[in-house]
Formats: structure tokens, C-alpha cells, sequence
DNA sequence: GATATTTCTATGTCATGTTATATATCAAAT
DNA sequence: ATTTGATATATAACATGACATAGAAATATC
């Protein structure tokens, strides 16, 4: 079966990058369930950016995770109320609203890291390894190397592996 | 401002490359707007499938654009509504349902081709032309190169080069 | 100092993706 | 031929992205 985004080339890039992150962030999700937290796999770049960065107000989280703010708002909405962030108002601009990790939000991340995000970047690394030239050959590579093998077994063979 | 899923390299991949699928999708939005039909851009590897392919019935339409049924289903009864495009019974099978362009969506998908699609692939074209090297440095690449002009200007450019 | 403007966050609405499941039709098996 | 199972599509429920805009608080202007 012919797949059209990649017949049509650099047409529908956009959409072809986006099945492909899709794709990614659901295999990544597989290996993310192991922490018995339900947090989806798209609510861990804004985890990470406050751990890398500290407790920030939303636009500035915003802005660092490169997505509308709205956004950011219902995310951390939702990580509150999962007990996972806490929101408070700033002192010297009401306006604002501080979004930082609480205890057990640290907790999560520090497991994260330890336990999870190395076989998770060690998959998508090899995924991407050895990759050269133009883009659109790139993307087929990985496509057909995540219909191969998908990221999730990818993930377990790095943990098995590790020392 | 750090850009988190730039620094978080492969281990956000997923997110990054869905951003960025947006983003691509957003600016191809804006070209699309010229032609005044309410078609959002997502929709049309639908129509140029249908187009490439012929009628097909959902299932294998869901097949060759690399999504879940459930959003062709849906996509197509939108398309429908605009009348672009048409799902009828199959003869010889009554489950399925086969989708083809109606004479609008003809019409549409022509224009298309004619007019938009060019001046798109060739925009897009020159935003990854000359990269090289690893992946996450080509994405990269495309982030900077699309901040500092963004798609639909290129787009235009083109269509203002064009013979 | 009152008013106007700007800035920041929250909310409403929509688009589009997913999974799980219901429904309808076809095919197979007794 | 009737029942059983498989397959195709539709629907429901949910997640997450965008944009537009409302409301509150800070800042600027007069």
C-alpha cells in the first residue's frame, strides 16, 4: 500500500513530521507506563524544562516549550492536579503564575531520569543512528526502522543492555 | 530563552518533530487561505490521495495517509459536507465505503496543483535544501531557517520567481 | 490620581489525532 | 440454512494542539 505522505515529498512535510512525532510520542508511552503515574508522554518536555530550569511563570513556560500558551495553562492545570506541579501566584506581579514542581513531581522526575528518559534518548538515538544526506531519506530511514523494530522494544533491549 | 526540546535532543524527539509538523502545517495554512475554500491544510493528503489513487474505501485510504480509521471517517464526512467529495456504498460489499472527489473537489484538487502546490513543495524544498549530517542538526537548521523567514513568505517569493 | 493601554493568564471553541467499542455485513462451518 | 466468527465503518470518549478573546493586574499618560 502506497504511503502518500511519502510520495507527495516535501508537500506534505508538515504532516509526515507530525504522524512522525505522533508516532513517537505513542511508542515512547509504552515505555513510559512502567512508572505507575498516569502522566501522558507530551506532559514530559514541560516536567524536564522545570527541573532544567527551575519554577517559571507560564509564558515563560511557554515560550521554552515553544508552544501557544493556552496551552500551557491546561497542562499545568492537569499536572496540578495530578499533585505533580504547583501553580502559585507570584509576589511582585499578580498577574503571574509560578508553575514549579512539587515534591512529588520532583520525585517523578528524578526517577525519570534515573530509571527511564537514558533507555528512552538511547533508543531514539540508535532509531536515528547512522543516518546521513538529505532529510526526506532520513525520514523514510526511521520509518522503516520503527516499522522494524518499534521504539518500545528499542527502549527494553537498551535497558537490557545497560550495565 | 532555552528551547527545552532542543536541548533535550533525542530523548523529546517525538514532541519536537510534532512542533514542528504543526508549525509547517500552520504556515502551509496560510498559503492555502488563497484559495477560498474553508479546507484546513490537514485535509489535503486526503484529497491528493484521492487523487493519486483514485476511490478508495476508508479502510485503505486510512491505510495509504498513515492514520487510524476513525479520522478518516470523520475527515471524509467533513469533506463531504463541503462537497468535495463523495462516499458511497460499495457495490460489491456493503460494509465498506468508498471515497472519491466529487466535481468540486476535481476542481479543487486541479487548482490546487496548478496554482499552490508548486510554490508549496518549493518553499518547503528550499527550507531543507543543502543540509546535511546528523538529524537533530538538520531540524535545527529548518527551526532557524523558519524563525527568520517563515514558510508562506517563502512561498510567495516563489510564486513571484516562478516563469 | 483617574483613565487608557499593555501584559499575563484563563477560558471557549474548534480541529484532529488516538483507543475502545458498537453496528452492520460478509464468510465459514456445522 | 442458521449460527459463528471475521471484517468494515461509525460513534463515543478523551488528549492535545491552535486561535480568539475575556478578565485582572500592572504600567503609562494626561
Amino acid at each position: 500500500m502506497e504511503d502518500i505522505l511519502r510520495s507527495l515529498g516535501f508537500l506534505c512535510l508538515g504532516s509526515r513530521m507530525k504522524r512522525m512525532g505522533e508516532q513517537l510520542q505513542a511508542d515512547t508511552q509504552r515505555v513510559l507506563d512502567r512508572l505507575d503515574v498516569s502522566v501522558q508522554s507530551s506532559q514530559y518536555p514541560l516536567l524536564a524544562a522545570l527541573d532544567r530550569l527551575g519554577p517559571l511563570p507560564v509564558g515563560e513556560l511557554a515560550q521554552s516549550l515553544g508552544v501557544a500558551q493556552p496551552g500551557v495553562t491546561r497542562s499545568a492545570a492537569l499536572l496540578a492536579e495530578l499533585g505533580l506541579v504547583e501553580v502559585n501566584p507570584s509576589q511582585d506581579d499578580q498577574r503571574r503564575r509560578i508553575v514549579s514542581l512539587s515534591l512529588n513531581g520532583r520525585r517523578l522526575v528524578d526517577q525519570a531520569k534515573r530509571d527511564i528518559w537514558p533507555s528512552i534518548e538511547h533508543a531514539v538515538a540508535e532509531l536515528c543512528a547512522d543516518l546521513s544526506g538529505p532529510l526526506l531519506g532520513q525520514l523514510a530511514a526511521i520509518e522503516d526502522r520503527l516499522a522494524a523494530t518499534p521504539l518500545h522494544r528499542r527502549a527494553e533491549n537498551a535497558r537490557v543492555a545497560a550495565p
